[in-house]
DNA sequence: ACCTGAACACCGTTCAAGT
DNA sequence: ACCTGAACACCGTTCAAGT
């Protein structure tokens, strides 16, 4: 549990390099090994042979370098769950699409999930930069369901609460797995298919 | 941000009286206000009057306090989630109030909920009372579902598997409205009565 | 039994100083 | 600019001792 670790670089020596993103990478390991409550700023420093008080050059405090692990996590998401709107052509199966990339970015990354959503950053200044980007990674989610309401593929309801609703769902699904509340890979699988499927036939327009 | 708390006791009394108790009131009101990273041991202690390692007689240390937490609150959730159940009358009905009662327990309980589902427990000891409570919760969802499932009110499919499904839904509501990304009571109010109502168009049986 | 006080090995953060 | 090392005010936890 103890055990002195440190060097993996010669001593004395500058850093040099993208400090920060080593900052952010190490971080991102303990939280993902240890938790984020376990996660020391001294330990980080050791680790890539660095002094205590380097990471200050880059990050305000503790809060803001969860704040950039947060930040970095909604542009990810928002990232991986355009693409596979996009890539997915736009319509019914592609919104199914979206949903499988979502929880498969919080099973990928457990880490930046966990910080975005764990209470850790508070919701504050709202112009910060980790709320616009969350604001950015919902308004791909509100802007496939207007699309798909223009086709007549989705029932005509509150564009937003819908979204927030699907959302939900997906939220629910991907933080219970990652709680490990669910048993198994498989199992995961298995409610996402379940859960999507459902979900299509809450709020898909009727056909007939 | 600091200055001199302390007292609320005579000093040098013995605390007599409900310690264990104080003592999770004392960690649930602090985790409410200042959030769960905040939290500890010595300022417990600190505002109780107590000293600093009376905790010890009654937690092994601070994880144990937390999962004690996390039990009483699944024990709670379990509680008002069946009353919701029986007092609306087993019927369709009924399982919308128990995700009404869901959700309401995680907004009148915050301080628990953040704890049970917060990582901050590992899933350890499958035979821990913490395991037995969030079984016990479970539970009651599944047996509602399955009672519907019998009288033909929702669909004959794997009832685990559906009740995962609900619980993700009414958990994404809880946690998005805890972590206030979304946006007032209002809000909260309007998702979960669109969320019920869309789930209920989702899982339940065809009346045609 | 239940509680205390000192002690130990840690934390985050600041600050004067080095290159 | 970027980094260091000492220092400060905190932590959780242990342990001998008191009632």
């Amino acid at each position: 549990m103890a055990g002195p670790l440190r060097e993996r670089k010669p001593p004395r020596a500058y850093h040099h390099g993208n400090l920060r993103r080593a900052l952010l990478d190490e971080a991102l390991a303990t939280i993902r090994t240890e938790g984020v409550s376990a996660l020391t700023l001294r330990e980080i420093g050791a680790r890539l042979g660095v002094s205590r008080t380097a990471l200050y050059r880059h990050f305000a405090d503790k809060r803001a370098l969860l704040a950039a692990v947060a930040t970095e996590g909604f542009r990810m998401l928002r990232q991986q769950t355009l693409a596979a709107w996009e890539e997915g052509g736009r319509g019914a199966a592609a919104f199914q699409s979206m949903g499988i990339a979502y929880v498969r970015f919080a099973l990928a990354n457990p880490s930046h999930y966990r910080v975005m959503f764990g209470g850790f950053v508070d919701p504050e200044a709202r112009d910060s930069e980790l709320a616009i980007e969350g604001e950015a990674a919902f308004r791909v989610l509100v802007d496939a369901l207007a699309a798909l309401q223009r086709d007549g593929i989705m029932r005509a309801e509150d564009t937003v609460v819908m979204a927030r609703f699907v959302w939900s769902v997906v939220h629910g699904v991907a933080m219970l797995a990652i709680d490990e509340q669910l048993h198994g890979r498989e199992s995961i699988d298995e409610l996402l298919r379940y859960a999507l499927e459902r979900l299509r036939t809450g709020i898909e327009a009727a056909t007939d």
